[in-house]
RNA sequence: GCACCAGUAGCUUAGUUGGAUAGAGUGUUCGGCUACGAACCGGAAGGUCGGGGGUUCGAAUCCCUCCUGGUGCACCA
């Protein structure tokens, strides 16, 4: 597609000596479409050319003049105060947003990416306990950036680092050693092995002794004692037929599960070259690194004082074994704001591993914002969680409720109720930045009326049923700009023309919620259009451009809304 | 105590590489289904952008300070 800010960068770059690339930066979209579809303010160069602002918007605007006129892509230009104001040729971005649509298969595909390989580590519940709201957030949120690099042209590798490992196993295992007779953990694995967790850590609490028992226990897992790693083994197999569940709902895909055991192996290694850098010092019994002067206070365990290893450790032994393996242009950790003091260790120790300069860089922790309860945090020992699978089941159900009442004939209402339910919990958790926490209420994830996923979806059913109505979608050849110029429908052309801007947004900042409010704004937009337009009407011409501008609208939703993970229903 | 993050309308929030009159949703309220799906659309009311100072032609945005809330701070992950 022409890209008009680039039109009028080259232009004014051309009559000032300000270099394009730069004008580019300082291009701007005013806010309100009276004062034009581009702007370029003029008071940044206020103080250089010692003149006032409208005087050097008068001077750049009598000298590029001549090019606005021969540019058949810019209409005109406006001062409006110390503001160059550019009106686009309203037909010109008709025809090339019509055009890329009917182009491309999957709007939004491109190759910017390059094929560079981003590692993704998402999800990454721990094993033995429930799936809680709490892993929800990760998980779509790592789940959407997967999709949005990968449509990009980058090759993404997604992977599941299982809490599979650490002293919680050596508690687990102690207590089935005392009480497992008394749980079937076989017929309710995760909530008789949640028992077992609460009832550990409350002995753990109380007695020194059993705490070191568990400690022991885990040293045991990781030198390979037989009775310990079978029971891991029948633990973690237990769990993920129960994770499996969730991930199918949500359609979850991993490229890898290789967890936290993975690198049991694995970390040998890492110490070793720690050492060889001589920064590995004994503390208190532990091996540490000092990370003082690096303005962290709290020094990296590496080893902990009764030989185990430690999760930094294992995520070391990750980031070398991923360099290698996947060599990433970027690897991104999607986990709670809770864990940044963590990732700054580790991207700091990670510097000593020898490691090449790019992969250093690539290091990125996108956290986010944690769930809480209205009472406060959720905890898995105190027992107070909300498990994933009964808000997803909550949701269908509800979702399948409001169906009964609104369009009682649907055919297949059952997955289209998926659709709808599972389609407003992910969007709810998508639609603010991630640094925000979330009080979780039922009526606010279940509400289905305003800015939601059901929202998207609904418009997306109307755009389906106005084009099973009219029965055909014509050929794009044959659309006449000049009847798409009107005020609403320029809306949401303007809207499908910036989307792959906003695609590269959420990559530059790892911020899905920039495209899910994108989606409300085209949804808004074709919703305002439907309303104030017949499509079906007695002009030929204009019905054709009407259906034609309502399947883009549809493909543009469609393709965004899976672009988050949710489905889109045809009818609903 | 130290560090990091957040504070925008009753509630949930967008806007934070400084730029034109701070935008939405929700709730309240008024209006719109005998023509394409009302899970919708349109209007009204609702703002000391946490307080105070500063920088600037211009500050929700940058700097300082204070207040409030959250999170983290060595053998949990």
């Amino acid at each position: 597609m022409k890209n008009f800010k680039q039109i009028i960068a080259s232009i004014i770059a051309k009559a000032t000596n300000i270099k394009e690339q730069e004008l580019t930066d300082y291009i701007e979209k005013p806010k309100d479409t009276k004062n034009g579809d581009y702007a370029f303010p003029c008071f940044r160069l206020a103080k250089e050319l010692k003149k006032a602002p409208p005087v050097i918007a008068n001077e750049i605007k009598e000298k590029i003049e001549k090019d606005i006129e021969q540019a058949k892509e810019i209409d005109k230009v406006e001062i409006a105060g110390g503001y160059l104001n550019f009106y686009i040729n309203k037909e010109t971005l008709v025809t090339e947003v019509l055009n890329e649509i009917a182009k491309s298969e999957e709007y939004g595909k491109s190759d910017i990416g390059n094929g560079k390989n981003i590692v993704i580590d998402y999800s990454a519940p721990n094993i033995a306990k429930p799936f809680h709201i709490g892993h929800l957030r990760s998980t779509v949120i790592g789940g959407a950036l997967y999709k949005i690099y990968k449509i990009l042209g980058y090759n993404v590798i997604g992977i599941n680092h299982l809490g599979d490992y650490g002293t919680q196993f050596g508690k687990l295992i102690e207590g089935y050693k005392l009480w497992g007779n008394e749980y079937d953990i076989e017929k309710d694995p995760i909530n008789e092995l949640t028992k077992i967790y609460i009832r550990i850590n409350n002995l753990c609490k109380e007695d020194e002794n059993v705490l070191n028992a568990c400690r022991d226990n885990f040293k045991k897992l990781e030198n390979g004692d037989k009775y310990c790693t079978e029971l891991w083994e029948k633990f973690r197999n237990l769990s993920l037929q129960e994770f499996k569940k969730v991930y199918d709902l949500l359609e979850s895909k991993f490229d890898s599960w290789n967890g936290e055991a993975f690198y049991s192996d694995k970390m040998p290694e890492v110490i070793e070259i720690l050492e060889k850098t001589g920064k590995l010092q004994e503390s208190q019994g532990a091996k540490i690194i000092n990370l003082e002067e690096q303005g962290i206070d709290t020094p990296c365990i590496i080893e902990k004082s009764n030989g185990s290893t430690t999760y930094a450790t294992r995520d070391l032994a990750a980031i070398l074994y991923r360099s290698r393996k996947y060599d990433f242009d970027k690897a991104l950790y999607v986990t709670s704001y809770e864990q940044i003091l963590h990732f700054k260790q580790i991207f700091e120790v990670a510097k000593l591993l020898g490691l090449k300069e790019k992969y250093i860089k690539g290091l990125e922790h996108v956290s986010f914002g944690m769930v809480l309860l209205p009472t406060g945090k959720m905890s898995t020992r105190e027992g107070n969680v909300i498990k994933l699978q009964d808000l997803l089941n909550e949701a269908i159900q509800r979702a399948k409720e409001i169906i009964e009442q609104k369009n009682p004939n649907l055919e297949n209402k059952e997955e289209i109720a998926k659709q709808v339910g599972i389609g407003a919990v992910i969007f709810n958790d998508l639609a603010n930045s991630r640094v925000k926490d979330e009080i979780f209420d039922w009526d606010t994830i279940l509400n289905f009326q305003g800015e939601t996923g059901p929202y998207i979806q609904y418009t997306y059913v109307r755009t389906k049923s106005v084009l099973k109505k009219a029965g055909y979608i014509p050929k794009e050849k044959d659309i006449k700009p000049d009847k798409l110029v009107d005020e609403y429908s320029l809306q949401i052309l303007k809207l499908i023309y910036d989307f792959q801007e906003i695609l590269i947004q959420v990559t530059e900042k790892n911020e899905p919620s920039i495209l899910s409010r994108y989606l409300i704004e085209l949804a808004k937009a074709y919703s305002s259009f439907y309303n104030e337009n017949r499509i079906i009407c007695e002009d030929k011409q204009l019905q054709d451009a009407r259906i034609y501008l309502t399947y883009a609208a549809g493909k543009v939703l469609k393709s965004g809304a899976n672009l988050l993970g949710i489905n889109m229903p045809n009818e609903m």
